[in-house]
DNA sequence: TGTACATATAAGCATATTATTATATGATAA
DNA sequence: TTATCATATAATAATATGCTTATATGTACA
C-alpha cells in the first residue's frame, strides 16, 4: 500500500482555512452531521453574509459540498476531497460540538430548517 | 485516563500559525531535529528577518523553544507545550522534510552551524 | 404574479499579516 | 576593543482577511 502523502503547500493551505474559529467549528460540526446555513447563522454570533463567506471558502477549497433541499442549502463534508483523510484526522482530534446543536434545539431553531 | 481535549479557539490559533508554508515546514523539520536559524535562512528562499519573525511567532505561542549555543541559536519543538500531542499528530501526518536538509548538506551549509 | 424566506454576492472599510530595508544586539575571536 | 558573524527588532509598505451594509438571486407558496 502506497502512503499517499499530502504536500506541504496543500497542507498549509488547509490549515490556513481551518485556522479560523468559525470555519473550524463549522467543519467539526459537519464531521458529525450535515447542516444548513440558517443553522450556522443561528449558532454563531455573526451575520448571515459572514457565514456565507466562510462557507464559500470551504466550498471553493473542496472541503465541503452543498446540496439544496427546497428553500434551504445544506452542507456536508466532501468525502471525495483529495485530502479528506487529513481533514478527518484533524477533526478527530477536536472536541465534539454537540452542545452547539443542542443549544439550537433548545431554542427551537434546529427544526426550523427541516 | 481522562482525554484532555483541546479547545476550539486554541486549536484554531495553532492551525492559523501552522497555516503558513514556511512555518509549517520549519515545524516539520524540527519534529525530526533541532535546527539553527542560519539553517532555516539557507533553506528557505526568504530573508533572515522574515525567518526570524516566523520563528518568533512559533516561540511566542510556545510551540518551539530556543537554546543558544555560542554564536548560534537553535530551536526545537517544545515538548512541554500544552498541546504538544496535537502538534505531533499533525506533524506525523506530514511528509518528512529530509531532502531540505540533505540539500543543505550538499551545499555545505549544514555544517556551517555546528 | 407577488410576497416572503433563505442564501449569495458586491462593495467598502478596518485590521491583520507578511515581506523588505535598516538598524540594534549579542557572541566570538583577532 | 574592534571587527565579524548570527540573530533580533523596528519601521514601513503591500497585500490579505473578515466584517458590515446593501442588494441580488433563487425557491416556495398564497
Amino acid at each position: 500500500m502506497i502512503k499517499q502523502s499530502i504536500e506541504m503547500d496543500q497542507a498549509a493551505a488547509i490549515l490556513k482555512l481551518l485556522g479560523d474559529k468559525t470555519r473550524l467549528t463549522m467543519m467539526r460540526i459537519l464531521a458529525d452531521h450535515d447542516c444548513c446555513v440558517c443553522e450556522f447563522v443561528a449558532m454563531f454570533d455573526t451575520s448571515q453574509p459572514a457565514i456565507s463567506q466562510h462557507i464559500r471558502k470551504l466550498k471553493d477549497a473542496g472541503l465541503v459540498k452543498e446540496s439544496r433541499r427546497g428553500q434551504w442549502v445544506f452542507y456536508s463534508l466532501n468525502q471525495q476531497y483529495e485530502h479528506f483523510d487529513f481533514v478527518q484526522l484533524l477533526m478527530n482530534a477536536l472536541p465534539s460540538q454537540e452542545e452547539k446543536l443542542s443549544e439550537l434545539e433548545k431554542q427551537g431553531k434546529r427544526i426550523s430548517c427541516e
